[in-house]
DNA sequence: CATCGCTAGCCTGTATACAATCGGTGGGTA
DNA sequence: TACCCACCGATTGTATACAGGCTAGCGATG
């Protein structure tokens, strides 16, 4: 009966994705209570599955439970967004310490040169497109996981996979705000040189170095927020902006 | 309808709570996946909130899911015991470091310290009992929610409540062990230094050390988690010793 | 005029019925 | 004898009906 246009899995799945894409594209406003029933005509199935994803969204950090029963969407302060951003650093150190002490395989250490070379290509072009920074998203993306896999930690890796949920806690998630900064370049040309040291760091088997290089790489993102929020005109660049709660700046 | 002899909030809450002793006790096996059905008669409930539940005890990561559906209980290898430890530390410190780089309020410090003292009370003991251990279990707990406060930092706080919700993360985990050991005097003792050390650490806005002295204080756990695992008669003195999966050491 | 209490409506939590899928078993065929 | 296909049972995912509780709005009273 299901998925004759859709093709997705479950109706599980498909609320819990709707719901996001609901909230990050600011279909539902910060602090709102969510009202299942409005949720029911909006996505049109049943109450069940659309529980199952509030349920789901309040783990992941989207939702936070009402006492009285029901959900509100979270909404975060800039310091919120500072502190997941620097837990990301500390888990993604973490991981790369484990990696360098216990040391990885060389089929993953070779995916990972190989990304690296991907990016590299990217980072030394003179005039970045959007797609180069799409690109690099995708390369980014998947040398973090590469590292999170390099630990071979399943706890670890559910709670990185948990801190990195939030959408401006994503190692890729202010990539596309320097798209749009003047200082693009700089800090995609730093952080590639992070990504190399701290291959070459869990080569060495130096611990230490690769958890400092990972939580400094995290910091660039820090960099970015500050950039991005000093004016209104970037300020909706930041990934998930509309789960920001308007701080006393205002315009 | 509900709750004549037992005063519990909701069906869910209780599931959760059941399903959960339910593991711990050993009723169900590392492994074996859960029916929905065999639950349902065995806690006297409808499916819905049992439903709930597992969702929720798979997030805490008591469950997996099975991708053909339904849930089957985790089964943790020594490592992952060993790793699950060291994550609490690496968060814990971070909290640290963050409580004293930010500076943390009198009334929360002249607390931490009270519970300081009351430590030091039971420690000083030449003997102790088992309600010794008992009441530092309590302070101890007490003390370490105390630092993830101090941190004020609710993401921070969100992640550290699912690292801890494992038995064996949990700060007081090996506490109840140590009163089978015989080295249990001294790790108490080397424990409640680091904790007198980490406040003062804070007090003096010291943050490196603040996270190196919470780091090695999860450590501790390490030691007690070998201690415990040499011989079969301690091995089940592991707190969640039956999520352990028995290892090629063997008996 | 303000505050307290009642009532009505909505909304969440729970139970249960229905549907679809997965796995296992038995029989048939190469 | 071994492998493949088909059918059947069981179990999970989904929909919906029902009940209790929370909230808000209105009216009455001090």
């Amino acid at each position: 009966m299901v998925a004759e246009t859709e093709r997705a899995s479950s109706q599980t799945v498909k609320a819990q994705l709707a719901l996001r894409e609901l909230i990050l594209s600011g279909g539902l406003q910060p602090g709102d209570r969510i009202s299942e029933l409005s949720i029911v005509e909006r996505l049109g199935m049943s109450r069940t599955p659309i529980r199952m994803a509030l349920v789901r969204l309040q783990e992941e950090g989207f939702l936070e439970a009402i006492p009285s029963g029901g959900f509100a969407i979270r909404a975060f302060s800039e310091r919120d967004v500072y502190d997941a951003i620097e837990l990301r650093g500390t888990l993604e150190g973490f991981a790369a310490r484990v990696a360098a002490e216990r040391g990885i395989g060389a089929p993953l250490l070779a995916e990972m040169k190989d990304k690296l070379r991907e990016m590299d290509d990217i980072v030394a072009r003179q005039k970045l497109t959007v797609d180069d920074f799409s690109s690099y998203v995708g390369l980014n993306g998947r040398f973090h996981a590469l590292l999170v896999e390099a630990a071979d930690s399943p706890t670890l890796a559910r709670q990185i996979e948990r801190a990195v949920n939030l959408p401006f806690a994503s190692p890729s998630g202010f990539v596309m705000v320097q798209a749009k900064l003047p200082e693009a370049g700089k800090i995609l040309t730093i952080g590639q040189d992070h990504h190399h040291c701290v291959v070459r760091a869990i080569e060495n088997r130096e611990g230490a170095r690769a958890e400092a290089l990972m939580r400094e790489h995290a910091r660039l993102a820090h960099r970015n927020l500050q950039l991005a929020l000093v004016n209104q005109g970037t300020r909706d660049l930041v990934p998930g902006a509309v789960l920001l709660r308007r701080s006393a700046v205002a315009g």
